[in-house]
DNA sequence: CTGAAAGCGCTTACAG
DNA sequence: CTGAAAGCGCTTACAG
């Protein structure tokens, strides 16, 4: 049924090895019988079987882009985009592409250089990892090459991709300042996770840069959850009427607060400026449009294909593994408005 | 450095076949033996190749997702979660899954049958084919066993899964019919696409249980296209401003419109009606909320590998492969108005 | 109930 | 430049 190595082989009067040679593109092989062998393979409809391959070979790239935990339905076509990006970079690279579904419990069945040893994993692109996951330990020690995305581990060994997410919040944040917007608050994500951190650092930077002096309600912790986010709000303003400019370290809830602000309505941008961070489309569709910090995820998937397959082959050590992407500040209607007078 | 099968084996004081047999829950092995090898395994760390059981086993079952042609990036969320549906359903059931985005460039270079050669395929979820599509031909003549999602070959050979679309659109057309809408209009994809086809016929039903004769405008084809189908409807209410209701067979198409008939202070549900296809989230946030047919993509995942997983374990050929999964009509503000006396 | 052995489809030192 | 052969890590008839 299949046509093996061995049938084209036989077919064009050569060895396995012979053929073997020619489909792995090995210098020294005559014109002449390089030809005979791609003529009579392509005849035949021979195609090689990459199990097999992977199997005997120690030189097949194998990468795996591991998504840590199911991503809330909001967030599903960042995933989808940063995808794509490692797959058509893995794809024009002859690396194979595999895709991991894996949850913190998993985590814990199997270990990662298990993990890797049962799939033959070469390399690892891990996304949504968590400090406190099992992997986040296991791929110090592990000699399979990691990138992880939006997560530094401060390991030299481990690569890392991510916008700069100080620097960007820092920017979206003097967005509000330079509008205007005298008492802002930042809504933060978890109190823990190292992107929150990032950002808040980003966040203070701004106030300093323009002599402001945070009060102890400037930064709240909703957890990323539009429900906890719209309750912080909703106490913060009643508290504090003052603040009239909200920093949202994700889209997914800067949309459910401006849902709310405007069924209270409270006008944005003219009582509070409203910034998220994501870019997600919605954002665009609402009233008034969110103003936002686009990351670009397809090339962030690229890029960590592309130093992950740098690793590979050995990169050398004092070489960095550290990659900023570019951001954008998209400003849209939700701070279109100075209060400079 | 990776512990095999054969280091088990003789910590075990076993044989390979064995110790094979004790992990693919062969019955006919001892009690003490099984448990012996297991404890051994376990504190070994050893976890089978897949490579190799692919290669040698004619009885792995390797399911590949293929994603026609990079979806448009409205439609990356709907993906993810077919995607997820298909994933989990295949890890419950130890079944392999891989990830294929294809296009339909690949597709002229290797036919389906080598693709699935090379990477061991043993049945396939499709989704985003199209009619031209060199697979769309080849997968009836092939013995791998091919679910098509959303994309009925008329084949009793073939898998397919999706919601009725004939049904679901004329339920969607009537929810308009009921509040009094007296000259709806389909903005419809495109006129070749089968679900086209079938949304097409279900507007044109509701139409009929109406009473309502279709008019020479009543279906416009935008080809799923933003630009185009805002164009279609511009142009539509300045030649015939008694339309007063628009049915779009998709949320994306909808989505746009809607923002268009916002700018032009057109008042929607007062003086036109719209309800979309598909249920994006975006639909949910814009003002008004958008009315729309619920897919639960998940669900056509999850369904489309069980449909595989029973086809490769060698269906009769009387048992149907036709699958409806159920959908939802989403009435919101869009629609949320009755012309009625 | 278990072992010995062939085989899955490739790759790659080793010779020549 | 090319062939013969061992080996990658498993599975599975075949015996016993």
């Amino acid at each position: 049924m299949a046509v093996t190595i061995r049938d084209v082989a036989r077919a064009a009067g050569a060895s396995n090895g012979t053929v073997s040679r020619v489909f792995n593109n090995y210098p020294d092989i005559s014109q002449k019988t390089r030809e005979r062998v791609i003529t009579i393979a392509q005849k035949m409809g021979y195609v090689p079987n990459v199990a097999a391959r992977t199997l005997s070979s120690k030189s097949m790239q194998v990468v795996a882009l591991i998504l840590s935990d199911l991503l809330s339905s909001k967030e599903n076509s960042i995933s989808m985009e940063m995808m794509s990006g490692v797959y058509r970079y893995a794809d024009d690279h002859g690396m194979q592409f595999v895709l991991y579904l894996t949850t913190t419990k998993q985590q814990h069945e199997k270990s990662f250089d298990q993990f890797c040893q049962e799939r033959n994993i070469t390399g690892a692109i891990i996304q949504g990892l968590k400090t406190t996951d099992p992997y986040f330990e296991e791929i110090a020690k592990s000699s399979v090459p990691v990138v992880l995305v939006d997560l530094d581990r401060g390991d030299p060994s481990i690569g890392t991709v991510s916008i700069d997410n100080v620097q960007a919040e820092n920017e979206a944040t003097q967005v509000l300042l330079r509008n205007g917007v005298q008492d802002p608050v930042m809504i933060n994500g978890s109190i823990n996770a190292q992107v929150s951190i990032q950002r808040e650092a980003g966040f203070k930077l701004a106030l300093s840069s323009f002599g402001r002096t945070p009060k102890d309600y400037t930064v709240q912790y909703a957890n990323f959850d539009q429900e906890i986010a719209v309750a912080k709000v909703q106490r913060l303003l009643r508290e504090h009427p003052s603040v009239d400019g909200l920093v949202c370290a994700s889209d997914s809830m800067a949309i459910a607060i401006l849902e709310y602000l405007r069924k209270q309505k409270i006008r944005v941008p003219e009582d509070i400026q409203l910034i998220g961070f994501d870019d997600l489309i919605i954002g665009q569709y609402m009233t008034p449009t969110l103003s936002s910090v686009e990351q670009h995820m397809e090339l962030i998937g690229q890029q960590s294909c592309h130093l992950l397959n740098k690793m590979m082959r050995g990169m050398k050590k004092s070489e960095p593994k550290r990659i900023f992407v570019p951001y954008e500040i998209m400003e849209r209607d939700s701070t279109a408005i100075s209060k400079e007078n």
